[in-house]
DNA sequence: GCAGTCAATGCACACGTGTGCATAATGAGA
DNA sequence: TCTCATTATGCACACGTGTGCATTGACTGC
């Protein structure tokens, strides 16, 4: 049986109002009493009940964190971001993986309006609006993380998908590709598709024609999809000399299925990651891809939800509702002048 | 202002304990009157106080879970697993990562015991034994992943890592290696010692010797250390025809090291790594590595912990209270017969 | 028709903490 | 010495939910 307030009052001949309110605010309760109560505490290992204090405050000082896949070492090095500001901010957090999963997307959500979340951090590429409606309405304050749906949402944070993409084709055109293709994620709804405009905006600005067997898109990011692609890109009559892919999971498949079909990288096709994850740069060769500051997004988001909170209106007036970090092109071994044919 | 019994019990003319029972154990409510209360709180968008009713229950059906990094691939799929077992029970997750430093772990440990969480499952590689005998003595349900400090903890996942290791370096010696290195890292204490010792129990029955220098420790398990270890294993005057790595994110960097330097694998040497993650199967050569379960690992770690919940004098008669998962040895590519010199 | 049984419901308190208000104690000023 | 301001502390209620006990009404068996 825990220890409460109560027992410690007991213990220090004091009420247990007095208890309370030695270890929060001092300035209510004489020196001599307080530094007595605080020792009595000490000895009797008390620790306070958040589950109490919750109730009463109604604050919980626990943010939730919905993301498509703990295991996605993308939304890993988010989480991390999200976890150093929550934790410096006195924040505890609430992970749960929706595994793209509707069901299982409405089960978090109903767990997050019963646990009292202060607030709630959406990371997930594949989000339902329905249920982002369902948040709102219930008056979470919500963070949205990888642009979905952002319209619905009033504050999110936004890394640049079209234009990293635009980068990364522009650099492709730029070696002398003509013919590239274009390999998406079928599950990361509003993502894949912002990366598939930047792609097709650039090379329609540059008169090149992507015809409709270059983009294909595999459901997931594991990387064993993207090795299996590289069969269907063989196939085609015309092959593309170079392969924009949606992320670096999935180029990193791209890379070993090439190595497999005897293809050479760059020479004989070039591949583009996205993301910059660790992995990224540990394939034979490394990959070429769009760096994200993902530590810094997260940070950024937990940081925005933080002063969400603070702001008791809801309304934060200097800061804009969508906040975009910037990421940079990172040109390493994969993409190279395409071979004449 | 969220809607509470008391709300639901005005409208629909009852008393708020009617509708508490309503709500949750029908067969003390007439069948009308549950009909008709459970239509009200529907209309009203009623959501119980999961808060409220943990202060009232001392249940929060909350599982804490300590990690020592969430972006570890490795930690990646534990955590998916003990996800799946904890929602299947009707359970949330409260993740933490103490990045290995010690003041993070004791906040951690606090948040847990004001938080109440009803168990803790702890997956962090190094976890210091006075913070966990500090949860133990405040009474908490304990399941220890990896092994950590089995001895003072009563339950625990274990995935045999001497074995492991000595299953990986037998095979080295199999193909004839004699000049065997370890690369360990510093950080994940009792892990890279049992794996350290697994591989020193073989080498010493096979009468092979291992000179000191032949034991290198990095600071953490970033690829990048394993690559900056290429250096240190090529300076040595007589070099090794293999390396046992600790895991294999290092062993990853290991093998990007060796192509910088111009030694091909498994020709010039040979690099084993452990734990089978994801992008063990994509480097150039792919990696010979031990596969462990580790979603199994997760799974079972916190179906353990929830039939702990169940007995509730927090003994299960029939349970053993190590649970062994065996992994395997999985030969891929980058290890091979040692060249002769 | 009456005692006894049982289902349905309300009352009141509890969980641990925080806080407005009242009260007691202390000191200062006239 | 009396009044008033100030400080320290206790009392009592609140937060939202769950539950033992009492009460009411209806029904069964004789």
């Amino acid at each position: 049986m825990a220890v409460t307030i109560k027992d410690i009052a007991k213990r220090a001949g004091v009420s247990h109002s007095t208890v309370s309110r030695a270890l929060r605010v001092n300035h209510l309760v004489s020196s001599e009493t307080a530094r007595r109560i605080r020792q009595v505490a000490q000895e009797m290992g008390y620790r306070p009940s958040a589950v109490a204090r919750s109730l009463k405050t109604k604050r919980t000082q626990v943010l939730g964190v919905i993301v498509s896949s703990i295991s996605d070492p993308f939304f890993g090095e988010i989480l991390n971001g999200i976890e150093v500001s929550a934790q410096a901010g006195g924040y505890s957090l609430f992970i749960a993986a929706s595994q793209h999963d509707p069901v299982k997307e409405r089960q978090i959500v109903q767990t997050m309006m019963e646990q009292r979340t202060d607030g709630v951090i959406i990371c997930s590429s594949s989000f339902s609006p329905e249920h982002g409606r369902e948040l709102l309405s219930y008056g979470f304050p919500v963070v949205v993380v990888n642009h979905q749906g952002s319209e619905s949402f009033n504050y999110s944070i936004y890394h640049d998908d079209v234009d990293g993409s635009s980068q990364i084709t522009r650099h492709l055109i730029s070696l002398g590709h003509k013919r590239i293709a274009y390999l998406g994620n079928s599950q990361s709804g509003r993502t894949t598709q912002d990366r598939l405009r930047g792609f097709l905006d650039v090379m329609s600005d540059a008169n090149l024609e992507v015809p409709d067997s270059y983009i294909h898109h595999v459901e997931g990011g594991d990387p064993k999809l993207g090795q299996e692609s590289v069969e269907y890109f063989t196939r085609l009559s015309t092959k593309p000399t170079a392969i924009v892919c949606f992320n670096d999971t999935l180029a990193i498949g791209v890379v070993k299925g090439c190595e497999k079909a005897g293809l050479r990288i760059p020479d004989d096709l070039s591949v583009t990651g996205f993301d910059n994850i660790t992995y990224s740069a540990f394939t034979a060769p490394s990959l070429t891809t769009f760096d994200q500051p993902k530590f810094s997004i997260g940070q950024e988001a937990a940081q925005l939800l933080l002063d969400l909170l603070k702001a008791e209106d809801g309304i934060i007036p200097d800061t804009p509702n969508v906040k975009v970090l910037q990421g940079k092109l990172l040109v390493r071994e994969s993409t190279g002048i395409p071979s004449e044919d």
